[in-house]
DNA sequence: CTTGGAATGTCAACAAGGCTGACGTACTGT
DNA sequence: ACAGTACGTCAGCCTTGTTGACATTCCAAG
């Protein structure tokens, strides 16, 4: 793949750029609306959401391992998982091995929940692929995963992998 | 390294959707960061960023106009407007033709902070386009054009027409 | 010409969700 | 025993979203 078989390799102009810039925000914005107009009724915000998604990812994930993915203060998170705690969604279990880690699950509520808003956003995700096709798709990941920082993107790829 | 480059078609299985959805939240954050420790020394935050972005692409837009493009109230874009007209990086001039609008332009310390913010953004952005290749950022620029709402879709167009 | 309504922008106040700092508690490993 | 780690919490700040109230300006109907 990093064999560009000459072709127009240099067509990055600073409009072309700008370009890119744009629609990244734009897309960005569609791509949060679903989940955002779900979670405004429930009284939730993103960062319910953000939480509720990565807990169902890795179910038992202790708080100290979900703040480095979310790039949060344990405060911040705190707040939000309080909440969601409250209110019957995620559940907290002080850990085995190391009774100082809370590791955190979906209760079923919870898991309705995720799959609520995971659905929405899946949906737009999918209409966006099917219309852009295959191909586009492979290089749409390729470019945002170029793009991560390099330490988001050891923490995407782990969430990739199929089980430990 | 195993990125599955072009070959199979229907890969539209949730996990790969989700894994997609991740992307797009890791990437995102790697977009904004660059920019995001400029504006902090000088304490402003991305809403002013946006501004100053989108005010140096249409000079002379109104206030309306802007709030359309970005997606905010109109009070919430004014506190932002108002630091930077203070700070003396935007221009407000009362409307000729219509003395209630007000249009926009970005002086001399604007347009260098915009260049400055521009410049780190799309050196990131060019990075990861020389990373992923041609045909990888055709298809990235598809999928997110297909994820964007369809009035947003129209913005993006609109700035992406040649100049009035 | 007047007047009411629409459009535009400003000010005030509030909420969500970031942040830092400080502190308490429970547990671990040396 | 004690230093360090993991977690929770309180207090307080900032940015940036929201609504409500209001001033100005324009325009069109009476």
């Amino acid at each position: 793949m990093a064999e560009p078989s000459g072709e127009q390799l240099l067509y990055l102009t600073d409009e072309q750029l700008r370009q890119g810039i744009e629609a990244m925000f734009f897309a960005y914005r569609g791509f949060t609306a679903d989940p955002d107009r779900i979670l405004d009724e429930l009284s939730y915000g993103r960062a319910h959401h953000r939480a509720v998604h990565f807990i169902n990812c890795a179910p038992g994930t202790t708080v100290n391992n979900l703040l480095n993915i979310l790039g949060v203060t344990k405060q911040s998170l705190n707040r939000v998982l309080r909440t969601l705690i409250a209110d019957g969604l995620v559940e907290s279990r002080v850990g085995r091995l190391d009774k100082r880690e809370r590791h955190l699950y979906l209760t079923e509520e919870g898991k309705a929940l995720e799959a609520k808003l995971s659905d929405a956003q899946r949906a737009r995700m999918r209409a966006a692929y099917r219309k852009a096709g295959p191909e586009a798709v492979a290089g749409f990941r390729q470019v945002l995963e170029a793009m991560m920082d390099a330490d988001m993107r050891r923490n995407y790829r782990a969430l990739r992998e199929p089980r430990t």
